[in-house]
RNA sequence: GCGCCCGUAGCUCAGCGGAUAGAGCAGGGGACUUCUAAUCCCAAGGCCGCAGGUUCGAAUCCUGCCGGGCGCACCA
């Protein structure tokens, strides 16, 4: 269902025979037509022409009539398209029938690793680990459906110098009581604690070194003790996960720790490349093209000067086993925008240590912040981060109070199943829907709004849909054959042959907001249709060509948000 | 000092070198004996941070400023 490729596909064998060379037919969306074809206008000053006689001369040549209703030059010398009812009906009826929507898997599929969330073991998932997680879930389910191999990737911190003081800090506590507090999930004060001590306390700090050294040499009874806080974290995280309603599972962490064995043999390798430098009696790596202070090149540090490897080896371990042993060709870090710097150095020298070698390719995803009311970062009012549980928790609460303000005739567990799906819609949803570059603004008002470009709004679109089939008393609907006449039955079967195009540009930029924003609009073209159209009391065919057209709009409504990983409910 | 991100309507944001810069919210006006008004329609609202440049054409590309945020060696 891909019409603006069917389209392109027509047009760019005709503007090739008048350019006499392969061209690319910059087709839109336009409000002068359905769609606008710009390529005559930039091709004008190669070929000496005017644009006008270069889009005539094309119009002459295109063969669209099966596909358009209406061809014409326009303006400086665009190509002004208007779609077909009758190529809209054939389209829309073929997707209707087809479980996939008309959207193929991508032609080229490829593994791909998706590097996000990544927690720290002992310490609370707070609003910092919201968008990474959020954003990283988008990915993975955008990427499965178009048929790609994805491998989700947690790089949970499970490694390095804090293991130390944490580990002295259970042995304190107890085993079985440190246990319960952090199943319970104060990790937070678990932490804190352990913190607070390694501040204070030198006798404390000296046996939390002494810890970390046991723990690097693999001591038996260090790693247990290890191994008890990685489990007692990782059974936390996975009940936010759970809240959160994310595909991460047990299978997917893939802590630091995991490529301890690989460090070594990294660092070899990279000294036999004669990449290794010794700097200040750490072991470093400097690629080409980057300075920091006083211009100064800047390094990834491999081996500190303690002998323990730096996080930038990892990171580099991390690549090699991923494009070597998992055979994957797209990395995809989901991580936050500081970082920026630390994954450019990364990348360049895994590229210089031929780790990183086309088709294969390392892409950060940097996000911004989430800011407060105020501007600034969001915290609590004591200062401190903001849990995500209690965030998740209040997400729920709230569309809880608003589902039964709304709609009193719902049950209590259909209350609860709504308050999870809008409240943690909304969460997520606010995040998807801007560009993850920038910083957004925290507004509960806002997100949970039922009107403007929020998730309460696509999800109650979508129950409205599902309505009409209740009264109608369809249980399970077979699409009838979609006809399009009425200029808003246009309108919104013109959205719908849009969804390919969408899910094809998300696949590539992973700009989820573009996803959001061309749902929204479908929502919103719905609604002018239900408004000028009457479905259930139309006549026979009709009836059952627009039924059709809202059943497919329900469910590519309900596969959207499937991808931004929000939940629909039939009922709200 | 070097580098990265951001600056578009009162607010929150779209805008992929092309026609008169678009949504939503808030504020103004209208539409309920309803196919769920949790909706829809109408009007209003803009030196696109500033200044140059490239181009037939710039919010979009380039350069330089200004403002905000964030990085820059042994934490990850």
């Amino acid at each position: 269902m891909n019409l603006e490729k069917l389209l392109a596909d027509r047009l760019a064998p005709a503007f090739s025979a008048v350019a006499g060379a392969p061209v690319d037919p910059i087709l839109r969306r336009s409000q002068h037509a359905d769609y606008q074809c710009d390529a005559a206008l930039s091709l004008a000053r190669r070929l000496g022409r005017r644009p006008r006689d270069i889009a005539a001369e094309v119009l002459g040549r295109v063969e669209l009539a099966d596909l358009c209703s209406a061809v014409a030059v326009s303006g400086p010398g665009f190509l002004n398209l208007t779609v077909a009812d009758s190529a809209l009906g054939t389209l829309l009826s073929t997707a209707a029938a087809d479980t996939r929507l008309g959207v193929a898997p991508s032609a080229a599929t490829e593994t791909v690793v998706v590097d996000y969330s990544s927690p720290n073991v002992a310490k609370e998932m707070h609003v910092g680990h919201l968008r990474g997680t959020v954003i990283g879930d988008a990915t993975v389910r955008l990427l499965e459906w178009r048929g790609h191999h994805v491998i989700k990737a947690n790089h949970l911190g499970d490694w390095g110098t804090p293991f130390g003081m944490l580990i002295e800090h259970l042995l304190d506590l107890g085993e079985s009581e440190a246990a319960d507090e952090l199943s319970v999930g104060d990790l937070d004060s678990f932490y804190k604690a352990a913190r607070a001590k390694f501040d204070a306390d030198d006798a404390f700090r000296a046996r939390a070194r002494r810890r970390v050294v046991a723990l690097q040499r693999g001591d038996e009874l260090t790693l247990r003790l290890w191994r008890l806080l990685v489990a007692e974290s990782e059974k936390y995280f996975l009940t936010v996960y759970d809240q959160l309603g994310v595909l991460l599972t047990e299978r997917d962490f893939r802590g630091e720790s995991y490529y301890n064995d690989r460090l070594a043999p990294v660092t070899d390798e990279l000294d036999r490349l004669g990449l290794l430098q010794e700097s200040g009696d750490a072991a470093c790596v400097f690629p080409t093209g980057f300075t920091g202070r006083d211009g100064q090149p800047l390094p990834i540090i491999v081996r500190k000067r303690d002998g323990g490897y730096g996080y930038g080896a990892t990171d580099l371990a991390a690549i090699r086993h991923r494009t070597q042993d998992l055979g994957a060709t797209r990395l995809l870090y989901v991580v936050g925008l500081p970082q920026r710097q630390h994954f450019e150095l990364v990348y360049a020298v895994a590229r210089q240590a031929g780790w990183l070698s086309p088709p294969a390719r390392a892409e950060h995803l940097g996000f911004g912040s989430i800011l407060g009311s105020d501007g600034r970062m969001l915290r609590s009012r004591t200062g401190d981060s903001i849990k995500l549980v209690g965030l998740l928790d209040e997400a729920v609460t709230r569309a809880a109070e608003l589902a039964r303000q709304k709609n009193p005739d719902l049950s209590a567990t259909e209350v609860a199943d709504v308050a999870r799906a809008v409240g943690i819609g909304a969460i997520k949803y606010a995040d998807l829907s801007t560009d993850r570059n920038k910083d957004y603004v925290f507004d509960w008002q806002r997100m949970l709004s039922l009107d403007g470009n929020t998730a309460p709004y696509l999800q109650y679109a979508h129950a409205r849909i599902r309505s009409i089939f209740r009264r109608a008393g369809i249980e399970r609907f077979t699409p009838a054959p979609i006809t399009v006449g009425h200029p808003a039955e246009h309108a919104l079967a013109l959205e719908l042959a849009g969804f390919g195009a969408v899910v094809a540009s998300v696949e590539q930029t992973l700009q989820f907001h573009r996803l959001a924003g061309y749902l929204h609009t479908l929502a919103t073209t719905f609604s002018g249709f239900y408004e000028a159209c009457p479905v259930l009391r139309a006549e026979d065919a009709v009836r059952d060509s627009r039924l059709a057209l809202c059943d497919l709009t329900a469910r590519v409504l309900r596969q959207g948000l499937y991808l931004l990983g929000i939940a629909t409910p039939d009922r709200m």
